[in-house]
DNA sequence: TGAGTATGGATAGCAAAACTATCCACTACG
DNA sequence: CGTAGTGGATAGTTTTGCTATCCATACTCA
């Protein structure tokens, strides 16, 4: 395939397409000629995911980097940490991290049995989020409250990974749909929590007249 | 309080400052001379919280100006109503919405029984993240489906806001504060849901030796 | 076979966003 | 009185994410 079907078939731009090469999200077509390459099925998938993960959730091309360094680097280790390591590579870097919220987070993960590490996807970022939370926000958060924003947590991942969940194929397979999982059903819960915020502000005013 | 005042207490840089007032983030100080303005508590306060909404929410100067349009605006309508204008300015105008997407977005709020608004804060970009998954995900969400995560956010609604809740003294204040809570408990939630996934990836590969 | 278009690779240019720096006429303060 | 600070305007800077141009070569098809 050359780089205009790619091109074409992607909906991406030629020079668009020689940027993501150049910044390494997109490896290079194999070389035919001094000035020849031919592209595959693989770089029309990836092509496709740079684009849902720049255009929907709007990831920077740093992130990107990091994002496709996970995919592309699937090391001799656990099936899980795999996913870990993809899923964190999504949130660049976190802000200022302090010790009681570190604290609280560890109090949290052992309280509720769940065996992480202190490395992976969302360890660090949930950190950060109660480091800013203690800061801007008038009451601190108690570990009972962590803990039922826990539990709700675990409802929704038991629910989106079901018991008979299989792991795809292609171990890298597994890593892009959690990595486009990820990315595509956070907005959805995110709305639907303001839109259920809305409603409860309107019965609880409503309630009181 | 002069600028440079403004400035020490909220360390915000002058020309920065001088920069939020030209946008219509922030009011311009009432002047005193020629060259000289005054400015109070009032700006301290917003500036704090322009300084969240860049720095920890990482929101646009553009999705800013909505949301101080919304803080500065409470029109005569019901309170709740407010705080659903102000929710919704923070998430600037969402992508591409097909009608199958509307469609299940008004059959669930009426299955769930929700009274919120077409323009409300999530209706629209519920519809655009479910559109987005339409596209890119391989599987359709159901109904039944889409009414789990739906309870879900009940929950965490009527955990959020408990039975007893009062708005704040000012209309101001309540919004405020719901738009601060917004930006700051968000990640908390994606966060504990990436580590939840961690944690249940984990077991079930365990379980499955 | 040769005219015209496409290709890969490099380099330069561009537009938006969010500041940042400079300037100027003035004022406030010690 | 003089030095530092101020408000307002205008211009410059940096980063990001593309686009556009160039050139030597190669493919395409009349």
């Amino acid at each position: 395939m050359k780089i205009s079907e790619l091109s074409r078939t992607t909906g991406t731009p030629i020079p668009t397409i020689k940027y993501y090469i150049r910044e390494g999200l997109l490896a290079r077509g194999t070389p035919t000629a001094t000035n020849q390459a031919d592209y595959d099925e693989s770089h029309v998938q990836r092509l496709r995911l740079i684009r849902v993960l720049r255009e929907v959730a709007d990831l920077s091309v740093a992130t990107l980097t990091q994002v496709v360094a996970a995919l592309d680097h699937p090391e001799a280790r656990a099936r899980a940490d795999h996913v870990a390591t993809a899923l964190r590579s999504l949130s660049p870097e976190p802000g200022p991290i302090s010790e009681r919220s570190l604290d609280s987070v560890a109090n949290l993960v052992d309280r509720l049995g769940w065996e992480v590490d202190e490395d992976c996807a969302g360890y660090q970022s949930l950190a950060a989020a109660l480091t800013a939370l203690e800061e801007h926000w008038p009451s601190p958060l108690t570990l009972d409250q962590l803990m039922t924003y826990g539990r709700i947590a675990e409802r929704l991942a038991s629910f989106e990974i079901p018991e008979d969940w299989n792991p795809s194929e292609s171990a890298n397979d597994a890593l892009t749909y959690a990595v486009l999982g990820t990315v595509l059903f956070e907005p959805v819960i995110l709305s639907l929590r303001r839109l259920a915020h809305v409603d409860r502000h309107r019965r609880l005013i409503a309630d009181r007249l």
